[in-house]
DNA sequence: TATTGTTATACTCTATAACTATA
DNA sequence: TATAGTTATAGAGTATAACAATA
């Protein structure tokens, strides 16, 4: 079916060069230095989908298992997860975020939101319409 | 006008999750070694937007002067860009892309977009034109 | 043997601070 | 002095390869 491929090219072009410019913009902005982006967006996780290991963490924001390691270990130094190990795998230890986590979380988010938010108030309603569409397809061109 | 900021609020977390994830998928594909996603987007401006000083660039691609300084090191190391001195000012030169410069962003751009393309396939029309029309706004959203 | 996770290493991307050359 | 650009340095983000511990 390579007839499909002329129909989104030109589509394909104009997204790559938009995400990754308003990504490199949303990266650049640095509300607070005590967490980075992908910690948060590690933290986010556990937070949301419950105690996981850490190759499940590595598996929903499609990282390589090293990377999470790495991220994980930023983490837990700053208690903000806890490890707990496993009897049953002892290779294994599932990992919860603390309460320290969560206000971190919840304050980090705030911020940043805020400032993203400051940003979408010079866009129009028809403009916020079109963003608002368009999560829930990034979301899974993100994941797939 | 703070009242603002609740309207905008669950947006710019949807968003900012969206925007990050889906960035970094386009950033680990890796088409072809020969060039990196930052050289390939200033050497997509130095094409579009002519010949241009390295303030220049720097300022539209929105990255700091001597991160450009590094992108264009290399851009014209590899032979794609090439600089010409200004008798006028002898502090800058002007930078222009040269046929090798050309060749490389259009077989890049193509394969990088194909691969893109390529996941755009297994989404509704439905979904394309959500994305379609967000991609105008993104490009405000990077570059405001 | 296969799986889970870690360590070692390296490269990209970007920034700030300090500097050089020119205006 | 002010401006354009570069060098030096550092840290975030991520990957692959090799390894250890456990199943």
């Amino acid at each position: 079916m390579s007839q499909t491929l002329p129909d989104h090219a030109q589509l394909a072009s104009a997204l790559r060069l938009s995400l990754l410019r308003a990504a490199r913009r949303l990266r650049a902005q640095r509300v607070n230095t005590a967490a980075t982006l992908s910690q948060l967006s590690a933290l986010a996780t556990i937070c949301k989908s419950g105690p996981l290991s850490a190759g499940e963490i590595a598996a929903i924001e499609r990282v390589q298992p090293p990377s999470m390691t790495k991220i994980l270990a930023s983490l837990e130094h700053s208690g903000w997860i806890e490890r707990t190990s496993q009897p049953e795998d002892r290779r294994q230890s599932i990992i919860a975020i603390t309460p320290a986590g969560r206000d971190l979380l919840a304050e980090e988010t705030r911020a940043r939101d805020e400032w993203l938010a400051n940003r979408l108030v010079e866009f129009s309603a028809e403009d916020l319409r079109k963003l608002g569409e368009a999560v829930e397809v990034l979301d899974r061109l993100g994941s797939e």
